[in-house]
DNA sequence: ACCTATTAATAATA
DNA sequence: TTATTATTAATAGGT
């Protein structure tokens, strides 16, 4: 149908072959949707060029994920389903793993014991405490490590001073006693080291303030 | 093109109907496999018959799938990525707060404390403190409700071998002195309401036991 | 993009 | 469904 007939074998010319394509792929539409007219039928069709070029076409009253479903149910074969399912049972895996956490860190509250015996409570009781005792010496270890950095400054801040003091009475040998500081105005810092345990008392009762990250005391634990 | 031309409207005659829909099919796939072969393109054609048939067309080197990913990429608009996308969020942020809450379960033992400052320390030391005051008041509470069962059963069992002996002795007339029960024997029990802090020591020590369903103590906090 | 000789598709029919 | 064939439609190559 044309000036000659032609092999069907890809056409060298890359010129003669985008015509061609052109052509062709027109007139594939204009048939298709013929179809469509006169028999009432559903069609999608993708195109890709050489190229790359993109076009499609589709039936009226339908579009391409509809015949796309379509087509899943058909095939049988579907690699969506598979992967969404998979991911689906992640996720459920995933809340429930999280739903536990939060009722383990409910229990290591004190809340939601009904459910433990004695064995139970016991385990949950020793382990409190070592985590307790664990707490308390990482405290005081670091209100200790806090305190020795605080009274070093201290030292060196007031190693300066009199070295200062002394560059001004050698200077102009007139002494200024004045500057020279009083040292029990930083005891507030060393208080801490003594246990402190009162110092942000009032602090505490309200919502858990900013912790490290998101670790501990951030979670809803009602949630999932 | 045929032995008349005929009007581009749905053919009314469902026989005929039927019979121009095979032939126009099989010229449009005839068509567009010419087309894949001569301009090396890339097609899909899903189709679907008035009676529900179904029938497709792939170029060779590639399947519907992929050609439907591309048709994806090509048209931008893509409900199931979008899906999947949102599915990913969400698996995300529960694999975060996963970590999260494994996070302050070690916090909660007592271990990775390093990123605590004092305040965090404080707070957690309290918290466990409280804990602590619960999960014992719980333990002496259900030790003391299970001596008070243990008791009441004692109670009524020698009641009713009082019952049992007293009948006996009614109708024999021969005190039968060997059955009744020394109340000591069931100290064991009662040993629990005075504390008993020693007597699974030996099993505390090793793995977490069965505990109550998947809470306390049955998560590796490493993961995530 | 248009033209048109030529081939290909297909409507009606069996 | 398949085969035939008169007829229309598509299109290859040239402009």
């Amino acid at each position: 149908m044309g000036r000659g007939k032609i092999e069907i074998k890809q056409i060298e010319n890359a010129t003669n072959r985008q015509v061609t394509y052109s052509k062709r792929r027109a007139g594939i539409m204009k048939k298709t949707k013929e179809l469509t007219v006169l028999c009432d039928a559903q069609v999608s069709i993708i195109m890709f060029s050489n190229t790359g070029k993109f076009s499609e076409y589709c039936s009226p009253d339908t579009d391409t994920k509809k015949i796309f479903d379509r087509y899943q149910q058909a095939t049988g074969i579907n690699l969506w389903d598979a992967q969404y399912e998979k991911m689906q049972n992640t996720m459920n895996h995933l809340k429930d793993t999280n739903h536990n956490l939060r009722r383990e860190i409910r229990q290591r509250m004190g809340e939601d014991l009904d459910g433990m015996d004695i064995m139970d409570l016991r385990v949950l009781e020793q382990n409190l405490d070592e985590a307790l005792k664990n707490v308390r010496q990482r405290k005081y270890h670091v209100i200790h490590t806090q305190t020795e950095t605080y009274k070093k400054k201290l030292k060196n801040s007031q190693e300066a001073h009199k070295t200062l003091i002394n560059e001004l009475e050698m200077n102009d040998e007139h002494p200024v006693y004045g500057f020279v500081e009083d040292p029990n105005s930083y005891d507030g810092t060393l208080a801490l080291a003594n246990g402190g345990n009162h110092m942000y008392a009032m602090r505490i009762q309200p919502n858990q303030p900013n912790l490290n990250g998101m670790g501990f005391g951030l979670h809803d634990l009602r949630l999932a």
